[in-house]
DNA sequence: GCCGTTTTCGGCCCGACTGTTTTCAGTCG
């Protein structure tokens, strides 16, 4: 059953109970009730299901966080569009008040106070009422917030927004060096989102164990790179990079190490989740410290503190608070065996000069041999990627006879010849199924053509996977990290058709795609789905994007098990056979 | 508004830092 075309789509429902959190902390209602619409929203973005088919099976309360009364007004919303108590509700809270929330330092009661006390509903207008100084002379405000605050809208402008997580790894990894390099520092580790993994980061966070904190928050205010020091105290910093990055550092004693450095790991829900199971077990966790009663247990680790909890480990990855610790308690999968780097044999989805690449075929291969890789599955634009220098047949033709000349050049080297086939608007791919029949792989992808009908979308792309040639999926939703959205298919109908006709899913690894998203993995591999960890490679450069790539598959929880360029090199080529 | 191996009421994670306050509220993670 689909909803009309009224309906709301997953993200935006997750955004509107989330606006109506906060609306319902604007206006002073019971925190508890704001807490349970914040939650319910995370709990839906955490969905890996198909909401459409728990709403038609009345199994949305199965969710937890999600009750009799939310579970209502989530039918609402994706039935209609609307529910018409949050309606009710968001008409009592000016638009602008919820753009305002972005200001550093400027929450949910500042703002009811500036809106009710001063008439200030919009970030234009709140600049304006520091301006006039109209700010200090209201209840709990003063010199210092009224500045703090201007000085965040002019910040808004300038750093709006998350990056990618690749793009903040060379400056985490030198503040880390940093942190390291202090004298006094025991240990240090990265923690936040990006030790987690997530695709894009808002900061960096850092923990480290010293005798002597002070020195170390001393020496970090005034590191390379700090343009702005937004806040230090003796254990906590915040520091504003010139890059725009915002970086924080917590130091604590060595014995409180293992517990600061979960917690500044997360993810929030994952905490959250995990001391309210701690005090189920009669323990109590803060960011110091495990206690039972009057008794303060040491633990040398991560590891060591979920034992004591008798949970197994989860790793950073896995810390979103989608149900892991559920399936920890229950004695289920110990994730000891996730996909790592390592485990990589070989590649597929590389572009070379021959489209829109910028290294030969054999460069390619010479750096996957460097790279340890006992294979390679090259695959240019096909002839409908005009704009991408698309391969005619003839040319197509000419690049596998050029792969038997550079393979006898790079004995051990596999290349699987290949193409990246535009999936047409009908479906169809865009060459002979003779032509097709000569490849080792096919990977269909979508290019171009991108229309906002989620059912015509769907069935374009299902139609491509039926297609006995059809070896891969590429890059599914299309998206492009903080820049666009991917384009709307009902996933969970393309996994369930990319099993039924044996295709792989892509696991496209460039930052910017991450496409298929890590939260949709688990289900494609209980579905049966193969996945492929692609590097997407248009130089020498892209091919180690794989790690990126390793890392979203960790997230999703896979195992090398799951993962086709994970396998021998000979199980590799079997289930390629296979195919044909 | 949600939840339940103390279950239909009475709880709901916890602490640092800031700025405004003479004891704490608000924000953030």
């Amino acid at each position: 059953m689909n909803a009309s075309s009224r309906g709301l789509d997953l993200d935006r429902i997750v955004a509107v109970l989330g606006e109506a959190s906060v609306a319902l902390e604007i206006l002073g209602e019971n925190p508890f009730k704001v807490r349970a619409y914040a939650g319910a929203a995370r709990a839906l973005d955490a969905l890996d299901a198909d909401l459409d088919t728990l709403i038609a099976e009345k199994r949305l309360t199965d969710i937890k966080g999600i009750g009799k009364g939310l579970a209502e007004k989530i039918v609402d919303l994706r039935r209609d569009g609307a529910d018409p108590e949050i309606d009710l509700l968001m008409r009592r809270v000016p638009s602008g008040i919820f753009e305002m929330l972005a200001i550093p330092g400027f929450g949910p009661k500042k703002a009811k106070a500036v809106w009710e006390k001063l008439g200030v509903t919009t970030v234009g207008e709140l600049e304006y009422a520091c301006n006039e100084n109209r700010l200090i002379e209201l209840p709990g405000f003063g010199e210092k917030t009224q500045e703090k605050i201007l000085v965040g809208i002019r910040a808004l402008a300038r750093y709006a927004g998350r990056r990618l997580r690749a793009r903040a790894a060379d400056e985490a990894a030198r503040l880390l060096a940093f942190v390291e390099s202090h004298p006094s520092v025991v240990r240090a580790a990265v923690a936040g989102s990006f030790r987690r993994g997530l695709e894009t980061v808002k900061d960096i966070d850092l923990v480290a164990s010293s005798a002597d904190p002070t020195a170390v928050m001393a020496a970090f205010v005034k590191a390379d790179g700090v343009e702005e020091v937004i806040g230090a105290g003796s254990t906590k910093a915040s520091v504003r990079l010139a890059s725009g990055l915002q970086a924080d550092l917590r130091v604590v004693g060595d014995d409180e190490f293992p517990h600061t450095l979960h917690h500044f790991t997360g993810s929030k829900a994952h905490n959250i989740e995990l001391r309210s199971y701690a005090k189920k077990k009669g323990f109590a966790l803060n960011e110091y410290a495990l206690t039972r009663g009057d008794e303060t247990i040491r633990v040398a680790d991560e590891r060591e503190l979920y034992a004591t909890l008798g949970l197994a480990y989860i790793p950073p990855e896995l810390r979103e608070g989608h149900g892991e610790i559920a399936v920890a308690a229950r004695g289920g999968r110990p994730w000891s065996d996730l996909i790592a780097p390592a485990d990589i044999t070989g590649i597929f989805h590389c572009h070379t000069v021959a489209s829109d690449g910028k290294n030969t075929l054999e460069e390619m291969a010479a750096a996957c041999r460097d790279r340890g890789w006992a294979y390679l599955g090259v695959s240019d634009h096909s002839r409908a990627a005009s704009y991408a220098g698309g391969l005619s047949i003839d040319e197509l033709a000419r690049q596998g006879e050029e792969a038997d000349r550079v393979m006898e050049r790079f004995p051990g080297l596999t290349i699987y010849k290949g193409i990246e086939s535009d999936i047409l608007p009908d479906g169809s791919l865009d060459y002979p199924d003779d032509v097709l029949d000569k490849l080792d792989f096919v990977i269909a992808s979508v290019h171009s053509g991108f229309v906002a009908d989620e059912k015509k979308m769907t069935d374009r792309i299902v139609t491509a996977v039926k297609n006995p040639f059809t070896t891969m999926l590429g890059h599914l939703t299309g998206r492009l990290l903080l820049t666009r959205e991917g384009y709307p298919v009902n996933v969970p109908k393309i996994i369930e058709a990319c099993a039924e006709h044996r295709v792989a899913i892509e696991l496209n690894a460039n930052p910017h795609r991450l496409d298929l998203d890590w939260r949709h993995l688990r289900a494609a591999v209980d579905a049966g789905v193969v996945i492929a960890v692609n590097p997407d490679a248009h130089r020498i450069a892209g091919l180690d994007h794989v790690a990126e790539g390793v890392m979203a598959a960790r997230k999703g929880g896979l195992a090398p098990r799951h993962v086709l360029n994970a396998w021998a090199p000979a199980a590799v080529a079997q289930w390629l056979k296979g195919k044909r």
